[in-house]
DNA sequence: TAAGTTTTGGCAAGTTTATGCCAAAAAAGA
DNA sequence: TCTTTTTTGGCATAAACTTGCCAAAACTTA
């Protein structure tokens, strides 16, 4: 269950290598991170998906004195009720239908290590009960059991969600937020970070090359352009993505703009072409109108009360704009 | 290389169900395919990436008389120069470096059959012009061989763009594109065909429950509202793609707005909140504002200029929304 | 088929928008 | 600082929009 040194040696070294690509705007992100990995404080990491939280959780494990021991994740975001418990908690033989023999849960596992909670944002609150508990003596016992378990476990938490906000809502316990939330790390989305996007395209084509033997493209200009204009909903996540994508379903020595895949063109579509006021007006109108019909199945009547429109407007509308609409899921001609 | 005619009929069976999803809006589509596919003439089909081209050639070939010979795609946007010859017409051994035998090009493997030629319009002008020769008489050589070989192939090919326009920019020969250009058929985007979506999701889950072995979740209605709102610049193939993330990674027995992806979800800033007619009209207009603005660095002439309409309707305008804007490149307040 | 219900489109009137005009205010230039 | 130029906002008016009303048309039900 040690790890030995060197591999962890190699392993902070490829880890944070990815990562110090961010340097400028992560420099006090990884200050915050080298301070707290001393500490056996929890961490709570807030990003949006693809943003590369399980990897300053890493970092943050690897630099801690707990480097040589477990490093577990759950995703609680796709476990809930029993599930959970039994993720969280292991179960002893014969706890339950299809309990054959004890297993550990991750708590067990983690011991002496770090516990990674990600999307803690969506644990249901009676898990989030079961959850605090542990967290108040790191003493627990299996499902079906009777053995009191202590561990010793370092907690990092990650949300995409701001769980102050889920708090406010009633959707998140205020007490085990402040349990969590003892060092917060926030990291910014890839669009508001555009400055790397050149050093990571560079990165992650190194990685293909040596992940698939291929020879490294050449990166036009406008590429990058293009990448600088995009807001990137999935982070460096979608990034390496379509890097990766262009890289396996491309044979040029180049990339150019008119390799990229057009569903991701798509998002630039006729820049150069420029819309009056009237036209932009009118196709937002259009379009609202069309999907709300849509969504009620051809009712006027409710597209109205939705658009917050009279009927008699609808009706003027659907002229103006030449939609013809029948109801019963036709499609407008 | 005869296929079976039992084979044939699930085929057909098979692509058929998924393509008659969008019968409605597809059902002049169905009768263009049905009467092309009974004569032997080239047929193009136009549509964005990921609305099911190549789906409706291959339903062309499997109603045609040669259902039981080849169908051969290629994909001729990721070729050029010698591979795309290669890959068409084949090469004797020794042709060049690497030729170490005797290797049959579509044309050849397609014999009798179907040659699907996809993203043609990224063909170079080079090579449109070895395509157009064999397309006059269908006769060619292998590289490096002597031996004229003659072939029977029907010719469907593809693309993303509007080859026309393509023509008229010089990026593609009109000769080319009367021989491809006999029969055109639209597939429209996804967007445009918003009313088929909750058959498609039904579809698509009913796929993933025989795919996956798990059970099918429920579809809640917001859910469909979000999808019907979505402009899927990847078309049914992103739709299908997006359920199966989600059927794989939840597990519960509904899915609802919370279980799809953050990074789709983004694109539906606050997506419980219905917008009125007004609302959507006085954001689109306020955008088109700001976005002139930043571009013309305040000028409100230009601004107005840009957007057709009058300066005293500019300012009445930014008045309306209260938008303060200086000169010289300051942000709005 | 007849009766009841819903939808449609013409009409009118009140409200909102677009925009010319121009004097006053602000900005730019000498 | 003075003069010239540009911008601003009040005002008025024509055009466009919104929408209630209602009779006719279309649809649904028994």
């Amino acid at each position: 269950m040690k790890l030995q040194s060197s591999y962890i040696k190699h392993l902070q070294k490829s880890i944070m290598q990815e990562f110090i690509l961010g340097a400028d705007a992560m420099h006090n992100i990884m200050q915050v991170v080298n301070q707290v990995a001393k500490y056996d404080i929890n961490v709570l990491i807030t990003g949006e998906s693809g943003t590369g939280k399980e990897l300053v959780s890493k970092i943050i494990h690897l630099q801690s004195p707990r480097a040589e021991n477990p490093f577990v994740p759950v995703n609680s975001g796709i476990l809930s009720g029993l599930m959970f418990e039994d993720k969280l908690f292991g179960h002893e033989k014969g706890a339950f239908t299809g309990a054959i023999s004890q297993e550990k849960g991750c708590f067990e596992m983690a011991d002496k290590g770090t516990l990674f909670l990600d999307e803690v944002s969506d644990l249901p609150l009676e898990n989030q009960i079961d959850f605090l508990r542990v967290l108040e003596d790191f003493c627990f016992h299996r499902i079906g059991g009777n053995e009191i378990l202590e561990v010793d476990v370092r907690i990092i938490s990650a949300t995409n969600k701001d769980l102050k906000n889920e708090v406010k809502k009633g959707l998140f316990r205020e007490d085990l937020f402040y349990r969590l939330h003892v060092v917060p790390i926030y990291i910014p989305p890839l669009r508001d970070r555009k400055n790397v996007i050149p050093k990571m395209v560079d990165h992650f084509l190194d990685q293909s090359v040596t992940n698939f033997k291929k020879q490294k493209p050449e990166v036009k200009p406008e590429v990058i352009d293009l990448f600088c204009r995009y807001d990137w909903p999935g982070n460096v996540r979608e990034l390496k993505n379509l890097l990766e994508r262009v890289f396996i379903l491309n044979d040029n020595d180049t990339i150019s703009v008119k390799h990229l895949p057009s569903d991701f063109l798509w998002h630039f579509k006729d820049p150069h072409r420029i819309k009056d006021l009237e036209e932009i007006r009118s196709e937002a109108e259009k379009k609202a109108i069309l999907e709300t019909l849509h969504r009620v199945a051809g009712d006027k009547e409710k597209t109205a009360k939705i658009l917050r429109i009279s009927p008699r407007t609808l009706r003027y509308k659907l002229q103006k704009y030449n939609i013809k609409y029948e109801r019963s899921s036709k499609p407008p001609i």
